[in-house]
DNA sequence: GTTTAAATTAAACGCTTGTTTAAATTTGTT
DNA sequence: AACAAATTTAAACAAGCGTTTAATTTAAAC
């Protein structure tokens, strides 16, 4: 899929990107912005309209490919518990290689003054549960699954442990020696998204 | 314990947990608090120093009985099992109860620029974390969880799964039918409540 | 090469920010 | 009642905010 924005605007997009994650949209000033971008303040009201509609675009930007690769996973030939593992360690890689606007999303669209731009995000949210949904009643069917869990609390047990785990980073860090960023980033390939993995597992074929 | 703060500056500091909660900490001006809380600009300064060290007030407020709670909780005379589900129930409750400086923390904590002020929040999860780790290891003794757990990934799972879907109840209000705010209060303490323990439990002792 | 449109700039706009000041008021003590 | 200390106030401060303006530079079209 072909980008809607010029190189001028993706430029202004990636800078935007690093500080709204680092600092909050309101703790980012248009300045803020600009001086890092290397460009001039107004080029924002110019090419965006306005610091409310830099963050929208910033979205669409960011997240118009998740669904696809949705799709794609769905299709394949495996078994439910399979497409559950796959599926958790699709969510953890895109939102760990795309930490920035997950932190935005995650930041900003749960307050309430944002509620209206939250249509589209609630779409693509809802989106993801019909996948998780087709999944897991697949296995259910088969008999593979139990059939008491509720389904869409199963996604926040997901993506709530890796936010948790990532939000506090710097306490975890500490507290699992994780001096190097490469080893932060190992721990949660390996052992985080194995935690996730096994819960959900867990969870779900568990009798008792 | 008694509290350290006088009757104007816990007024103060009420009215900025209920909008730091609302709208973050950049979001929320002093004058935004002093108008609500119905007094001059002048005396936050007056009282707290700074609004940075009006924000360390408020989580020295709020968090400081919580320590209590699980030492408590602790000695009871229960089975692992059965302490966890206390524990998952005492945090669910706390959290759920003191919303507005629990989102605070989540969100203001979190970045990296308050990071220094971060050491007393640091040795609270620390502490908490050892509370848990005292009732799983007694679980693991006893023969009743299995051994092969990251006993500090449990505490993400537990806490994001509530987190990530509280800091979307928009969403979940809507997908899950919840159109008042008791309705919502009772889906966490029944349903979510129960999905969290099922879920941690399943883990816990689940054997492939 | 001239004209037209797009991109970029510096400067200014009005407004809000956190904090300080110094004067006024209230409260407590003798 | 008189004094001192604590509290509260309105006003001002400099700095930063998002956005707009109008002039200038760059690029594209003819």
């Amino acid at each position: 899929m072909k980008s809607n924005f010029n190189e001028k605007q993706i430029q202004i997009l990636e800078v935007a990107e690093v500080l709204f994650a680092e600092k909050g949209f309101d703790g980012t000033s248009i300045r803020n912005i600009a001086k890092v971008a290397k460009i001039n303040v107004a080029m924002v009201s110019y090419y965006f309209g306005s610091k409310e509609r830099l963050l929208e675009s910033l979205i669409v930007y960011r997240t118009s490919d998740l669904k696809n690769q949705l799709d794609n996973l769905l299709q394949e030939d495996l078994e439910p518990i399979d497409k559950i593992n796959k599926l958790i360690e699709l969510y953890i890689n895109r939102i760990n290689s795309n930490r920035g606007i997950y932190r935005i999303l995650h930041f900003e669209f749960t307050s309430k003054k944002r509620e209206q731009n939250l249509q589209a995000f609630s779409e693509l949210k809802k989106g993801n549960l019909k996948s998780l949904e087709t999944i897991i009643e697949e296995g259910q069917k088969k008999g593979i699954f139990r059939k008491d869990v509720i389904i869409p609390l199963i996604t926040p047990t997901i993506l709530g442990t890796f936010f948790h785990f990532h939000m506090n980073k710097p306490f975890f860090e500490n507290l699992l020696n994780l001096k190097t960023e490469d080893l932060y980033n190992n721990y949660i390939k390996t052992n985080l998204t194995k935690h996730i993995q096994q819960t959900i597992k867990a969870l779900l074929i568990y009798e008792s």
